[in-house]
RNA sequence: UGCCGAAUGGUGUAACGGUAGCACAGCAGAUUCUGAAUCUGCUUGUCAUGGUUCGAAUCCAUGUUCGGCAACCA
């Protein structure tokens, strides 16, 4: 039934392939990856692959420009590009955009960016892309045109695809095609141009349990239906007038085999391709097709979609197309507590400014995540760990969380802050005089060295390092109290200064002042070690303090999920911070130690630095009174 | 109550007729100039009932529970 050797032939006359372009089966990986995952789909293309069905995987990501991508999105990307990664072959990227109504150019272009940064470093290389502002190629086999639209070899020179010469597929680019496409369908009698109104067709649906009824224009000859649906393009008819449905069973149990739309009228200009349509292909459609004509092999998508797969088969097969037909699979999407995962929730989010934009570090978006700082890998991570299955189920917080400080401790620069400062005051230290202690910038990692940080009588230290009346195993700063200075001394608190409502304004404290790292006495047991700056070095920072958007685990469970907003869910201070902070960079991260990990949030400037707090540390001593 | 699909510790998963394992979380301990990280140990699971088999998470039957499907959205 199918031709792969069709496939070969063209594909090797292809000028440069690449190095992977040998149609062989794929070479073993010198250098096998320490665990590369396994799951049902995987399965599947490594036994297509064996047994010959296909010679080369191309799998696509097909987004729709409708909003930003999310984290349950980074599931399909890193399952697509993994795939293509593991398999040597190749991940389309292709834009879903078959909807002028609900899509804009700036999605577009969001997506665009976050897709890279996801697979940058990691899967550049098998990322399609389409020749800009290419379409289709017809050519023609046996007795009809076939359109094939192959990605173009990546650029080495620019493992992301150059901007100049390679762009995102779109599905606009085949309007073209798909309305052949379903003149073919017309000519054959699958299709027909009818008159219901949105609520006929309702009627005429029926119910799962019941069967449907047929469309009184359901008989409509070719000719006529032709005529129609060409009028129907040329804003003849007003929206929703008309609409072109293929002509399958209204008695079928699967919904979707009831005479689907194929396309309504939409008398709507479309960011792609301006006014040349009023007619567009509803996503069953565009979308088996598109699979078809770029070549893809394994086009996986989300459980939703299962009950859409037969009607994906019929267009396919009822098409007499001389290439490979692409097949469908589906995995569970992804859930996380504590959040929303759709796409219209997320833009109430950002419409209704209950959040700062798509990019607000509080949203589950790639971009929300990328500006909190949480680097790729750890998406990536993470995506590793959830595997592929078809069980719905919800992902623990925990699970995201772990891979974010997993990949941030390895490379992190551990700097002091204080994010609520309260004054210390070393009795013993003489003022106007400073010291500069070393201090490493990260114990997991030697090559990333040391920097100084000045010492003097009066610091800053976090207001929750001290308490007056401790609770049991409290081991930092009490009354009588020892705690070392992390890089520094170990002071003893001698006494406190309050103000008038009873709040301490200054803990004076004295040094043992041969406790220094080196010193006589600096192996002297102290249970705690807290953090410091000092009052006259330090640079002060605005940091952004994150915590979950939601109360609850399953915000959308039921009715309005704005009722569970977490009040909370931003704070900000005014941070002391070490005086190497001020020449911190956007592209690198720090650990303010004890305290988590943080970034340069986009708004920062060199007069006013502000942080975005990552995450905190694992937090394991239970605070007896939660804030 | 039509059709499609799924059920393995609290969570995410592995085991493909042959010792139910891993990660996260939790708990305990060691270590620690970060109550982090690291290291050690521990608790907790095959939806139910039958059947096939020397042997079942896995195969079969019945049932239960959960998810999805009735946009001119994707």
């Amino acid at each position: 039934m199918t031709t792969p050797n069709r496939e070969n032939a063209r594909a090797a006359s292809q000028p440069s392939p690449g190095p992977d372009a040998t149609l062989t089966t794929p070479a073993q990986d010198p250098a096998p990856a320490p665990k590369e995952p396994s799951d049902f789909i995987r399965d599947i293309v490594a036994s297509d692959l064996e047994s010959g069905v296909h010679q080369k995987i191309v799998t696509r990501f097909p987004p729709e420009p409708n909003g930003y991508l999310h984290i349950g999105h980074a599931k399909a990307i890193c399952l697509n590009f993994g795939i293509a990664r593991e398999f040597k072959g190749i991940c389309n990227f292709r834009m879903d955009d078959t909807n002028p109504a609900k899509e804009e150019i700036e999605y577009v272009d969001a997506i665009t960016r976050d897709v890279r940064w996801l697979i940058s470093g990691w899967a550049d290389h098998c990322l399609g892309l389409r020749a800009r502002g290419s379409h289709p190629i017809p050519r023609t086999i046996g007795e009809q045109t076939d359109f094939h639209l192959p990605s173009i070899p990546a650029d080495p020179a620019n493992p992301v695809g150059t901007e100049s010469n390679a762009e995102p597929f779109f599905a606009s680019a085949y309007f073209e095609q798909l309305f052949e496409y379903a003149e073919r369908l017309i000519r054959s009698g699958n299709a027909f141009v009818c008159d219901l109104s949105l609520a006929e067709m309702e009627e005429y649906r029926g119910i799962p349990e019941r069967p449907g009824k047929e469309s009184p224009c359901r008989g409509r000859s070719p000719e006529e239906n032709l005529d129609l649906f060409r009028r129907m393009n040329q804003g003849e008819f007003p929206d929703g007038s008309r609409t072109l449905r293929a002509r399958i069973n209204m008695a079928s149990p699967n919904i979707w085999l009831r005479d689907p739309v194929l396309y309504r009228i939409r008398a709507v200009d479309h960011h792609q391709t301006g006014n040349r349509w009023r007619v567009y292909p509803m996503y069953d459609f565009a979308h088996c097709l598109s699979d078809y004509i770029e070549g893809i092999t394994h086009s996986i998508c989300t459980l939703e979609f299962e009950v859409h797969r037969p009607l994906y088969n019929w267009i396919l097969e009822h098409l007499n197309l001389p290439r490979p037909l692409p097949h469908q699979y589906e995995f569970a999407r992804l859930n996380i507590e504590y959040t929303v995962m759709s796409k219209r929730k997320l833009l109430e989010l950002v419409r209704e400014q209950i959040v700062t934009g798509w990019d607000d570090p509080r949203m589950p978006t790639l971009s929300g995540l990328r500006r909190r700082g949480v680097r790729p890998e750890a998406i990536r991570n993470f995506a590793h760990t959830l595997g592929v299955t078809k069980y719905n189920g919800l992902t623990d917080l925990s699970l995201l969380e772990h891979a974010i400080r997993d990949d941030l401790n390895q490379f992190a620069l551990r700097r002091l802050a204080v994010l609520r400062p309260v004054r210390v005051i070393i009795d013993n230290w003489e003022e106007g005089q400073f010291e500069q202690l070393e201090a490493v910038n990260n114990p997991a990692n030697p090559e990333s060295g040391t920097r100084s940080v000045p010492f003097g009588r009066e610091l800053f230290i976090e207001q929750e390092d001290f308490m007056e009346v401790p609770p049991p195993k409290y081991f930092r700063l009490r009354p009588g109290g020892e705690v070392r200075l992390k890089y520094a001394y170990i002071i003893k608190c001698e006494r406190v200064v309050k103000d008038t409502d009873g709040r301490v304004t200054e803990i004076h404290c004295t040094a043992d002042l041969g406790s220094r790292t080196g010193g006589p006495t600096a192996s002297r047991k102290v249970k705690g070690t807290i953090h410091w700056v000092s009052a006259a070095h330090c640079i002060d920072a605005r940091v952004h303090l994150y915590d979950r958007l939601f109360r609850v685990p399953e915000p959308d469970a039921d009715g309005d999920f704005r009722v569970h907003l977490n009040p909370e869910s931003l704070s900000t201070v005014v941070a002391k911070c070490e005086p190497s902070l001020k020449d911190a960079k956007p592209e690198l991260r720090y650990q303010f130690e004890r305290m988590g990990y943080f970034c340069l949030d986009t708004t920062s400037t060199a007069e006013k630095p502000v942080f975005n707090r990552t995450i905190s540390l694992r937090d394991t001593w239970s605070k007896p009174a939660p804030k």
